[in-house]
DNA sequence: TGTCCACTGGAAGGGAGGGCTT
DNA sequence: AAGCCCTCCCTTCCAGTGGACA
């Protein structure tokens, strides 16, 4: 039976945003408050380009959600138009290498960002490397002016491809004649330089903007200036923009993770149809924007791991207790092998993926020492035991374990 | 004080699979 | 196609250990 009005309710209700898009990640607002020293140190790195000089290169180092991309594409776009109004050529190519993740494909994403006619594009396969390298020289030369690259999450490149690409690219400016380049690497992981040649670290590294986490305060400028775009006129009560930014400072200052906040408060407000955004539509998105971070990361387990963790929850409610031993959960997992046929691993194995499972931040746990009765460790879930054994029994092997269970008494004369 | 449990976690190495060169 | 190398996942082996208990 058609249910009539369904829409209709839906539709009366007041809207609470204006315009959500600016509460994503992707957007790119027209001002960044706190980070104007870093648009000034990256401007006046980049502004020889409008002088017909080559600039340095710059590496740009902060946490998730300090602002760095969003700075470098703000500075590109300024720098495009400044190139403009004064006649000087500047090309401007943002590449984010945890998609474009080898050599190959930089080389032929920067060229291919050079060249209008589709006909001259680069094949994404098919061509030699040191070929592709030439083309791209040509092209650069053939555009002039200065060329400025942006390699985002660069430290994603390197660890999949080397430092091949990088060493190549610093040493381009020596084969052009007409043109020059710059490099941008932005990275949140300091620990890559180690695997760079000596060479590429310095060259990359000619100049560095530091950008530090988003304190409290700061946090709520940011959500201010954001909300009063995307959200229609006192649809917030006073403490959803504090709450939200001092939620997001305690999470090292991630600005993206306090835009997240206020925009997931705002769709549980409005999908409640209630009249304003309130703080416990804060708390909620909170605990919903966690929940669904488990989420992702269970389903995205391989198979061991999510046999090893379904046993660590069905050991909790077996045992009607909190913290298993190592033995205890290795027992209940090799029921669950069983049960599914799965191969079953050895314990050694078994204590390694339990202890990814403690980085991932799935589990906690400590070595204790229980004297005579030997040392073990004591392995608590750290989530949601309802919601992560849901996301396992998504998993059609495990399905039946899942909701049938295991065998009452074959568990209980094991535990 | 020494014993001994139930492990921990390092080291070395096997083998499957993917990618690259010849 | 063959050979080689690398990475990942895993096993086997084993020395080391905190602390309750005799």
């Amino acid at each position: 039976m058609l249910r009539h009005g369904l829409f209709e309710a839906l539709l009366r209700t007041e809207p609470i945003f204006r315009n959500k898009e600016v509460l994503r990640p992707t957007y790119t607002p027209e001002d960044l408050p706190h980070r104007s020293d870093q648009i000034n140190q990256l401007a006046s790195t980049l502004v020889p380009a409008l002088r017909g000089e080559t600039p340095s290169n710059v590496f740009i180092y902060g946490k998730t959600g300090t602002g760095k991309t969003a700075v470098a594409k703000y500075v590109g776009k300024e720098l495009i138009e400044a190139g403009k109004a004064n006649g000087a050529r500047v090309n401007f190519i943002y590449i984010n290498c945890e998609v474009v993740d080898t050599q190959y494909r930089v080389l032929t994403q920067i060229a291919n960002a050079l060249t209008d006619n589709w006909n001259e594009r680069i094949p994404f396969t098919g061509w030699p490397t040191d070929e592709v390298y030439a083309k791209l020289r040509e092209k650069i030369d053939a555009s002039g002016g200065a060329t400025i690259i942006i390699l985002d999450e660069i430290d994603k490149l390197v660890f999949k491809a080397g430092d091949d690409v990088l060493y190549n690219l610093t040493r381009i400016n020596a084969d052009l004649s007409k043109a020059r380049v710059s490099l941008i690497g932005i990275s949140n992981d300091l620990k890559f330089t180690e695997f760079l040649d000596a060479r590429v670290t310095s060259s990359l590294g000619e100049e560095e903007i530091i950008f530090p986490p988003y304190d409290a305060a700061q946090l709520q400028d940011i959500l201010k200036q954001r909300a009063g775009v995307a959200f229609k006129e006192g649809m917030l009560e006073n403490a959803v923009i504090p709450l939200c930014a001092a939620l997001a400072a305690q999470e090292h200052g991630d600005a993206r993770r306090a835009l997240d906040l206020l925009r997931v408060s705002g769709e549980i407000a409005e999908r409640e149809s209630a009249r304003r955004v309130s703080e416990q539509h804060v708390r909620r998105a909170q605990n919903k924007i966690e929940i669904d971070r488990v989420t992702e990361v269970v389903r995205t387990l391989p198979m061991q791991s999510k046999l090893v963790l379904l046993s660590v929850i069905l050991g909790e409610e077996h045992t009607q207790r909190k913290g298993l031993t190592t033995g205890e959960s290795y027992d209940t997992y090799r029921e669950l092998c069983k049960a599914t046929g799965s191969d079953v691993l050895t314990q050694r194995r078994v204590t390694d993926l339990l202890s990814e499972l403690d980085i991932m931040g799935i589990l906690t746990a400590r070595v204790i020492s229980k004297g005579r009765y030997g040392r073990t460790k004591e392995i608590q879930l750290s989530v949601p035991a309802g919601e992560t054994r849901a996301v396992l029994c998504e998993e059609p092997q495990l399905e039946l374990a899942c909701n049938a269970r295991l065998p009452q008494q074959k568990l209980s004369a094991v535990l």
